[in-house]
DNA sequence: CTAATTTATCGAAACGTTTCGATAATATTG
DNA sequence: CAATATTATCGAAACGTTTCGATAAATTAG
C-alpha cells in the first residue's frame, strides 16, 4: 500500500471538518463529538495518514527522541555490558513512542570538547547517561533544563535520578555463597577503584566478610588497576597470588572481564580453576557462559536498567513524577563452573 | 556556557542583515559577501546559536536520520555480531551529521505487521537493513521512494545497493589453510542455508575442495539445522561425528556459533580440539577470543560494514551516486587455537 | 426561566527554518 | 557603450502541524 504523503488538510478536506478538529481527533484530545470523530477517523485510515515527526516537532517544541550518552571507551569495549543496557532502552523507548539517539563524549573533558550534536540542535526530549562520566556532560544537559537519567552512576545533584545496581546485594550473595561453601580465604581484585560500582562491591566485600567474622586480609586484595579491562584482571590476580601467604581458595572479581583475565592468569600459572581457586565475576557478560571453565557470575539484568531508565526519564519528560529517584536492579548469583564447593558446612569462626 | 535558544531573528538583527542572509551564511551556501559573511559568522559565536533540527527538517523535508532495520531474532542473539555492525553506523553517521534510528520488524510477515514508525512520520532520509529479512520490508522502503542499503544480504531488485562479506574469499582462506596444514578430511556445519551469505559459504566450502581435487563427501556435511545457533552447532557436529565413516580432522562452521556448538559437542563425547578435530568458525565475534580453546576463524570487519553501508546510503541520500553497488568486505583468516597443523606440506591428492 | 458552565467546532497565528523570486548593483562580453 | 550575466541582499511564502481564542450550541445549576 502506497504512501501517497497525505497531509492534515486532506484529511480535514475529506472528513469536512478543520484541521484543528483533525489535529483534536489524531492526539486523542477532547472536545470532538463521536459522530465528528468517526467521520475523522474513517478518512485518516482512507487516506492512511501518518503526521510528520518535524512538523509536529516545530508546532509542539518537542523531538520525540531520548539522548543516550557514554563514554567513548564504554562505547567500544569489547564485552558489552552497555549495548544491552542501550538495546533495553531502545525496545522500552519504542512503546513510549521515543526513538534512542546514541552518542558518545570522550571520558575526561576539555574547553573545546565537542558537545553532542543532539543538544546543539535540540533534538532531544531527555536524556539517559549510562556510567561514570565527567560532571561537566551532566552539567550540560542540566543546563539545558532537559530531564536526565543517570545509568550505573550517581551524582549528589539536584534533579538527577539513577538506575543502580544493588551492588552490595551481588557481593554480599557471592560472598556469602563462598563462606556457605567452606571458603575463607577469599581474594578481590578491582580497577577503577573511584567508579562507584567498583568502590561500592569493594566495600560490600569487606563488610559482608566483617560481618561473617571472617578478617579482611590486605594480601588477598589488588584494587589498584586504571580499569576492569581482562588483562588488568590478569594484573590483579597475579599480585594476589604472589603477595599473599595463604592463597585464597577464592577471588571476588569487580567485573567479568577482571574475573576472566584472573582464570586466565590462574591458568597459566598452573592453578586449576575451580579446582585450587574458585572465581567469580560480576555483570553476567556473554563471556561469562563462553569461558572455561563457565564463570559463575553476579548477574546484572542489563536490558532491563536501560528500560527502566526509560521509564523514570518518560515521566520526567511528561513531568509525571518529578521526584528525583534512585532504583536499584536486584541482581542473581549465577552459578556455572568456576567456584567450587569446599565443604557443605559454612565454615564458623573459631575464636 | 548556557544556551539561550536564540533563533535565526535574533543573529538575523545583531548582524544587520536578513534571515535568508544568515541561512546562507549558516548553511555555507554562495552568494553572500565576505564582509558579510564574517558579521554574521561572529554574532552567530556571540549569540551561541544552532539550528533547530525540526525546523529544518520541515522547511527542508529531510529528517537529517538514518533508519537501521534488523529482525527481531537477530536484536536479541547473543553474539553482538549486529549490534558491532550497528555500532559502526553510528560512528560513521555521526560524521556525516546524520543520526541512526534503530528498530526492529518481525523474521516473517503477516498482514497486520507494523511497520517501523520513523518510515510511517517520514523520520528517516533513508534506510540501511541488516541481515535476511522479509522481502515486503524491502517493498515498504522502496515504495516510499526512500535510498536504501542492505548489509549482509541481497536481493535481485533495481536500486537496492549492498554491502555484502566476501564469504568465498573467507572459505577459501579457512579450507586453504586446513589443506595446507595436512587437513583433507573436512567437515562442514551450517544452518539456515537459505540466507545468502551462509549458502556462499557451502558453495565455497564445495568449490574450493574441488579445486584441490579434494572429494566432498555429503556424510562430512549437516547443513539442515534452521538456524546457526549454539546449539545447532552441537547438534550438527554430533551428527557428522556419527554418520561420517572416516571422521574428519577439521570441521568448518558458517558461524562462530556454531563453531562453538561444535566444540562443546566434541569437548562433552570425549574429542579433543584440536588435537582431534580442529575447528574453524566464521564471524570473529567476541566470545570467539573466550572459548576454550581460543577459536580460530574468519574476521569480518562488522563495525566497517557498518560505516561503508553509511558512505554508500549518504551518497544515494545526497544524490552524489545513484549507481547500485556491492561492496564486498574483505575477510582475515585468525588463527587461534582451536586449529593444528596435522603436517605442514599441503596434501596433493595421489590420482 | 435565566445565568453560568461545558462542549463543539473553527480560523489563523505560531513554531523556526529554507528557498524562491524580486530588486539592485557590479562585472563581463560583444 | 549597451546588452547580458553574475553577484548580493532581502521579503515573504511555504513546510505541516499545534494550539489558542472566538463563536455558538447544549447542558447544568440556582
Amino acid at each position: 500500500m502506497k504512501n501517497k504523503k497525505t497531509t492534515i488538510k486532506e484529511v480535514a478536506k475529506k472528513a469536512g471538518v478543520s484541521i484543528s478538529t483533525v489535529s483534536l481527533v489524531v492526539n486523542n484530545l477532547p472536545y470532538v463529538s463521536a459522530e465528528v470523530r468517526e467521520k475523522v477517523t474513517n478518512a485518516i485510515k482512507e487516506l492512511n495518514f501518518y503526521p510528520r515527526r518535524n512538523a509536529r516537532g516545530l508546532a509542539s517544541k518537542t523531538s520525540g527522541n531520548i539522548g543516550f550518552i557514554l563514554t567513548e571507551n564504554h562505547f567500544s569495549q569489547a564485552e558489552p555490558f552497555y549495548t544491552k543496557i542501550f538495546l533495553g532502552t531502545e525496545f522500552e523507548a519504542r512503546k513510549h513512542r521515543y526513538y534512542v539517539l546514541l552518542t558518545t563524549v570522550a571520558p575526561t573533558r576539555t574547553e573545546n570538547e565537542e558537545i553532542p550534536r543532539f543538544l546543539l540542535e535540540e533534538n532531544v526530549d531527555g536524556v539517559i547517561i549510562a556510567g561514570k562520566i565527567h560532571q561537566s556532560w551532566i552539567e550540560e544537559v542540566q543546563n539545558r533544563n532537559l530531564p536526565l537519567v543517570l545509568i550505573d552512576f550517581e551524582v549528589s545533584r539536584q534533579g538527577v535520578s539513577s538506575v543502580l545496581i544493588d551492588n552490595a546485594e551481588g557481593i554480599h550473595k557471592a560472598v556469602d555463597y563462598l563462606t556457605k561453601s567452606g571458603h575463607r580465604e577469599i581474594g578481590f581484585i578491582g580497577g577503577d577503584i573511584k567508579h562507584p560500582s567498583i568502590k561500592s562491591r569493594f566495600t560490600a566485600y569487606k563488610q559482608t566478610l566483617s560481618e561473617k567474622g571472617i578478617e579482611v586480609r590486605q594480601d588477598l586484595i589488588s584494587i589498584d588497576q586504571t580499569d576492569t579491562a581482562i588483562e588488568n584482571g590478569f594484573v590483579a590476580a597475579k599480585k594476589v597470588m604472589e603477595i599473599s601467604g595463604k592463597k585464597p581458595t577464592a577471588i571476588i572479581a569487580a567485573n567479568d572481564a577482571m574475573a576472566i583475565g584472573a582464570i586466565r592468569f590462574l591458568k597459566s600459572s598452573g592453578y586449576m580453576v575451580p579446582k585450587d581457586v574458585s572465581v567469580i565475576g560480576f555483570d553476567n557478560v556473554d563471556a561469562a557462559e563462553h569461558v572455561s571453565p563457565k564463570l559463575t557470575t553476579v548477574h546484572v539484568p542489563k536490558e532491563e536498567m536501560g528500560a527502566i531508565a526509560v521509564k523514570r526519564l518518560v515521566e520526567k519528560i511528561q513531568k509525571i513524577d518529578n521526584v528525583t529517584m534512585k532504583t536499584f536492579v536486584g541482581v542473581d548469583l549465577v552459578l556455572r563452573d568456576s567456584t567450587k564447593v569446599l565443604s557443605s558446612k559454612e565454615v564458623i569462626p573459631v575464636k
